[in-house]
DNA sequence: CGTGGCGTTGACCGGGATCAAGTAGAGTGG
DNA sequence: CCACTCTACTTGATCCCGGTCAACGCCACG
């Protein structure tokens, strides 16, 4: 979902580019401030989330190296729909919105890549619209964990490669952290997650699967 | 949200597009299937929409003339993520993906215009995804009244210029048809609709929006 | 005149949010 | 090194929104 688009579409452009650190917890851009330009991560893990009521929000997708944030802000008024903060120190790359569209503009071969990766995302979304409509939050979590462990893989001991709150877990299944954990606790109980601390594996991919589908 | 795309943007494509009637309740395109083009929404109007299991589905967005259907299939599977049904009889161009992929390569002033499109499409489907996780169906009632209204406008005498069965207008709002029904009586009971017959009418547009955002 | 789709309404109940409270670990300052 | 605070995790009790099931009326249509 989020491949390293700049280096294989346009590493041209990563001249242009200024970076700056960020700390874990600290806010890249956020939902209502005006939109100055687009960003990058390039190393870390950044979460992309919206605000519901001061405090309950959705987490949108989750973002590592290579991926691009704040492309939403691209739209019609120019304000960014969503915030972005760091899950941990990392360093993301900035541009400015003036020059990445003369670039579109010129170069219609990184824009044709760039609508495709557009058009992914709207698919993802709308396939999470569908399911936090109709599946339940046994399902979502299922669903959320096996997300995650795509995108972040596994470490050698088979635990998914990132480390997530319970709070943020339930952000992003789109539900409470009280039901996110008794739901854990089930799928534990079921044989298809094992946690260790923090981490978690995955213990029978089929079962968790099937989950999803209903 | 669906402007008359393609005649602002790009006359010469219109040349190439093919014609053809669809009646009401006719399937236009079907998630699952291959992609072979892109859809233009000349007259009528249509509904967007995802199955869930047989008989559940969510309703994604609404079209009518001047908008694009099938655009979300140019991401990675060719292979549409979404169906597209005729809620009235109609005409829908068709244009097929080969030429469609080759205009945007050579036109980066439309393709550029494509993304903003994609990029607001983005936007509304992130914050219905939101919605869908964290407002009531009372709210989310409220707003797709709303967003239809928006969409369509109003008759002569107020009444939102749509007739929808109160199953699609569930589907819209992500919730069985009895619940959305009991809440327009609700929303009637309380001042804020008025009905007649299929046509509804927004009779109180502050107190509406207010239940939008809680 | 049946038949099927849609609208309408009531009864029921279960998933999941909310509230409340207790525990454990991690920093922080004396 | 210990007390204190703060945040995250854990667990139980309760409640209610909204989904499900069931039944009936109505009207269009073959």
């Amino acid at each position: 979902m989020c491949k390293n688009v700049l280096k294989e579409w346009l590493p041209a452009i990563l001249e242009h580019k200024k970076n700056f650190k960020v700390k874990k917890g600290e806010l890249i851009f956020k939902e209502g401030h005006p939109v100055t330009g687009i960003f990058f991560v390039n190393s870390g893990y950044v979460k992309v989330h919206k605000r519901w009521d001061a405090d309950k929000e959705l987490i949108v997708r989750f973002a590592k190296e290579g991926a691009i944030l704040g492309h939403r802000g691209m739209g019609k008024p120019p304000i960014y729909p969503i915030s972005a903060t760091a899950l941990q120190n990392g360093v993301v790359g900035y541009i400015d919105m003036d020059f990445f569209e003369a670039t579109l503009k010129v170069n219609s071969e990184f824009t044709y890549k760039l609508l495709q990766f557009f058009a992914d995302e709207l698919r993802e979304s709308e396939r999470k619209m569908r399911n936090l409509a109709h599946m339940s939050v046994k399902g979502r979590v299922a669903e959320s964990l096996i997300i995650l462990r795509d995108q972040f893989g596994e470490t050698e001991e088979g635990y998914i490669n990132i480390e997530l709150s319970r709070q943020d877990l339930a952000s992003f299944a789109g539900a409470t952290y009280e039901t996110v954990f008794r739901v854990i606790n089930e799928l534990v109980n079921e044989k298809m997650l094992i946690l260790s601390g923090k981490r978690i594996t995955i213990a029978n991919n089929e079962k968790l699967i099937k989950l999803t589908q209903d």
